[in-house]
DNA sequence: TCTCATCGGTTCCTTAAGGAGACCGACGAT
DNA sequence: ATCGTCGGTCTCCTTAAGGAACCGATGAGA
């Protein structure tokens, strides 16, 4: 999809989707991160086309959010692995998944539920700001340009 | 594009991605979110066509993510604005622009800064537990099975 | 009054991306 | 010798994105 490029725009979420923003990109990287790495059962899982799902995983790989690797020899067989740069785009995961979780699950409940291994509770994501630790929402802040930015209205 | 719906997955991600997995989607929020609301001036500033403009403010209205307000009476003229539903989609923005100004900054630094009006500092979005409040990262919890699974071995 | 500009779209055409499914080589099992 | 699995590739068709033109309602200026 995705005809216009967002690599050179000069904001952090363009940026990004342009990694991962094709909207089959987020479930792929779920499925990794639940433990179903295998191409086979990747595709199974999602209903995605094989075609499809080959270029997406082969552009995750070369933009260092997976990589491939090899779990058997004699048949050669592979499987995608999580970067820590991928883990950390699960944390994304995480706040996508409490917001459908609050919107979208309506009244069966939650399709899926988080342990904490922390403090083995059911938990959810919640944003807090990195300097006063207090709940953060993006009604509560306010945009600046940073070292970054390009020309007098950069976003 | 999009063909295959994401509506009738068993799973949190997929029914926020059918909602705003394309991706203009979340730029058009945030341009939304930092003050840019009329038709003319999204367009202008993200570039995209005036069709597919079109059709995703459209979408988003239906879906309770945005409202379509008429600002003036006399020239009749509409501006877009974020329910609650699409205020704490943007809590999820911040989430990308953490990754995003971690990931993708570069050596220029991020592209902008964002300032906690409830703590006057530039700050970054973390995650944290709902339970134990201590940083909550994806590699540190497990995913059951919840009310709303589907089947055997939902997702 | 005539012209020009703006806002918020709609319509049309071209091009590229997604979906379905056939095919394939390497290997293992029966 | 045949069948099945894994990890893909290839081809064909449909559909969505991109670009540009157009449009009605209104307002501003000469």
């Amino acid at each position: 999809m995705q005809r216009t490029s967002f690599a050179d725009m000069t904001c952090s979420i363009a940026r990004t989707l342009d990694i991962v923003g094709e909207p089959w990109s987020p479930l792929i990287l779920r499925d990794i991160w639940v433990g179903i790495t295998r191409f086979s059962d990747i595709q199974r899982d999602l209903g995605i086309s094989r075609k499809v799902l080959a270029e997406r995983l082969r552009w995750l790989v070369t933009h260092g959010v997976l990589e491939r690797r090899q779990y058997a020899h004699h048949p050669p067989r592979h499987e995608y692995a999580l970067t820590d740069k991928g883990y950390q785009l699960c944390d994304i995961l995480l706040a996508i998944t409490a917001w459908g979780d609050r919107w979208t699950a309506g009244d069966a409940g939650p399709p899926v539920l988080i342990r904490h291994r922390t403090c083995d509770h059911h938990v959810h994501a919640e944003l807090r700001c990195s300097h006063c630790g207090t709940p953060l929402h993006a009604a509560e802040v306010d945009i600046e340009d940073g070292p970054g930015a390009a020309g007098p209205t950069p976003r």
